[in-house]
DNA sequence: TCATATATATGTATATTACATATAGTATAC
DNA sequence: GTATACTATATGTAATATACATATATATGA
């Protein structure tokens, strides 16, 4: 029913009509958390993203990749070229003190993203419960 | 810590290291929702959107009133003029049917949303409880 | 009348994501 | 030996979304 979509116009919005209400940057704070855990490089975090419970489908390896070298950029992360392995190289990265600084601030905002989160869902709830919908025009 | 912000390069990333980890067209739902419960008009739902829970400041009225004129043009809500009361005349909102629709969808999208947030959460408070930061470089 | 509050609206810069594509090393299947 | 697939990183640009600035108009109170 939401999926049409819509002849681009400059000023005009256009989206796509899924409410997939994703958050924003989330994948930032994700490849902190894995950092955190276990240095690592992009191929193989980008697998991990996908296996943490995304319904959206694989994570952009653009995103990911460029997200790295911003946080590198920012002092967060470290990288060096891992060439020992089999395959091509690997940039491989380290968390570094000021990445797990904001790996916690990020934790701080989430959690209260998952309160605003349960806040609409829990007035969503208690309005619908066993009810037909009211003050909703039949067009 | 987070707060410097930088010059813009095109396709150089710049944006604003808060992590907010906003949600995505947020106000989107918030705003069909209120109209589930009133019919009412731009400038109250802002209100109320403001008293909703956002850390973030007053919402931009820009997003409050683009957001209904786009639902109303994909038939989600229908809006007349009030003039009868004092003041500037509203353009009053109703919800209609495929609006209702949308607010359940986006209800749905919002719970799994939260159950991802809570899954990162549970894995970070997991991990750092009561530990000393590991895999961190000193730098 | 001047400031303030109410009310709606648009212009554009910035930020973020999505999709396409390029490059190159290695493995294995034929 | 070479075509194919997989591993690995990277960039270009279009589409989407938000932030900030500003314009307009009505009404109220100092």
């Amino acid at each position: 029913m939401f999926e049409s979509s819509h002849l681009a116009k400059k000023y005009k919005i256009k989206k796509c009509e899924c409410p997939s209400g994703k958050m924003t940057r989330f994948v930032e704070p994700c490849l902190l958390f894995f950092l955190s855990r276990k240095s690592s490089y992009g191929y193989e975090l980008m697998e991990r993203l996908n296996n943490f419970g995304f319904q959206e489908a694989k994570p952009d390896p653009a995103m990911v990749y460029r997200t790295l070298r911003y946080l590198e950029k920012e002092g967060c992360v470290s990288s060096k070229w891992d060439t020992g392995q089999a395959g091509p190289a690997k940039r491989n990265y380290t968390l570094t003190s000021k990445g797990l600084a904001l790996l916690h601030a990020w934790a701080e905002g989430i959690a209260i993203r998952r309160q605003v989160l349960g806040k609409f869902l829990n007035q969503y709830k208690e309005h619908f419960k066993g009810k037909k919908p009211l003050n909703v025009s039949s067009k």
